[in-house]
DNA sequence: GTGGTTCAATGGTCCAACCAATTTCTGCAC
DNA sequence: GTGCAGAAATTGGTTGGACCATTGAACCAC
């Protein structure tokens, strides 16, 4: 009945090189842009041939944890603990059209519930901390003419950040860089966002009255002007394919 | 203005691997379970090192692409295609109360979010699917008098899929991995997640009737309980310091 | 058939050397 | 001293060859 013998390792070499440098760089508090050490000298230190330690380096390169520069050194890119999660999210053919609206299919699941979790949550200062990149938002929006992906997306990483839930920022980094990899200007739509600029303001409304629902509700509407505004680009170029 | 241009590459051996190794799959044909071929061999073909060729499968390896295993060969785990998009995401600290309650916050947005596509989306096969889950899940709640771990999550799992969105199923693979590290019994309430049993009938119920608002409703009405299941959990046992 | 044994194939590790990009040092001109 | 070009050291990237550990198939004795 118990069939839940995990199989016996007895080789995790490069599995093991992992954990040390973890272990390393929680023991020196690395953060990220610090190097950490040369590959040669992992090996020496390790024990281990560099050809291991770099097999484990490209692991958590490919992990996006950390950079190499050749000639320079290895640079740490993120935080790392022993004891992470790493997920791998694959997107079949991911620059196209379909791969935009699963992104914001998931940011609208995510986006609503933060800004409700954020209404219930939010304490004063987290609520000034929105409200001041509101105000800059609004103030590039005004002096440039139009939307500003990083005054904007700097609003919506506090109210994920007031929602006391980490994950939320996280995951939806990891939409971002999806959503901004191949389109700077998503389809050629000059406007790009601008029918989303009001809804920044009354989530803040709503967050700030404690008012999560409301605050749901007005986070919605902003998703469904983006997703409009995706369609719109969408049947503005007729054939998409970039096969 | 366009200071987009891509840097090139003098060096991206392992790169130009791959990308070569993805031409090759698709060529062939190859699907999940087939195996490649040796790193000898692909070495020999590719006129690269044996160690290069490493090097590449090992990134692969790490977006779970590929599944190696010594003494017998290399095999594909999942479909590849040449214009992939990954994006690793990597979650830190779950493993304490606060962080399985993170989890089920993002559980909760996605779940009522995929519950509602899903209604929208999915036809009759996926509905087929989902009530075969369902039914499996039932039997086993009756013939072993309790939630089945493995049941449950195999009838979520079929939801998910049928929303039409594949992020929706790795990111919550991902909180279900977080979720399971450490609690094959979540704080030792015997009967966990069995107040959440009749609500996947009931979630069913409203997806085959196509009704999004509905199996929305009742998605929450499952995370609730849940929710509850761990507060009373948490009770239950007053220090559940592990650090 | 059952249960070992042998053996070739395959991934895992190691070593030593060299290549290529980067950084640092050195020494000369001024 | 300052500034700068060129040499030298550092560091990641690649190569080729060797050996180990595991797997699976073929084979054999019983």
């Amino acid at each position: 009945m118990t069939d839940f013998l995990p199989p016996i390792q007895t080789t995790a070499r490069d599995d093991a090189v992992l954990k040390a440098l973890a272990g390393f760089v929680r023991q020196e508090a690395l953060g990220p842009g610090e190097k950490l050490p040369t590959e040669r000298i992992l090996a020496e230190r390790l024990k281990v041939s560099r050809n291991t330690v770099r097999e484990a380096l490209t692991r958590w390169e490919g992990l996006g944890l950390v950079e190499r520069r050749q000639g320079s050194g290895t640079y740490l890119k993120a935080a790392v603990s022993p004891d992470m999660l790493h997920m791998p999210l694959t997107l079949a053919g991911g620059n196209d059209f379909a791969g935009l609206m699963a992104t914001l299919e998931i940011r609208r699941a995510l986006e609503a519930e933060a800004a409700a979790l954020c209404a219930i949550r939010a304490g004063k200062a987290e609520i000034a901390e929105i409200e001041r990149k509101l105000d800059l938002m609004e103030e590039a929006f005004r002096t440039r003419a139009g939307m500003s992906s990083e005054e904007d997306w700097e609003f919506h990483q506090a109210v994920f950040r007031a929602s006391g839930n980490p994950l939320f920022e996280q995951i939806i980094a990891a939409m971002y860089e999806m959503f901004h990899r191949f389109w700077e200007h998503p389809l050629g739509v000059r406007d790009f966002g601008h029918a989303s600029f009001p809804y920044h303001r009354t989530i803040f409304d709503r967050i700030a009255a404690h008012d999560p629902e409301g605050a749901r509700a007005e986070a919605l509407k902003l998703i469904a002007t983006v997703e409009d505004d995706l369609k719109r680009g969408a049947a503005n170029l007729k054939l998409s394919d970039r096969r």
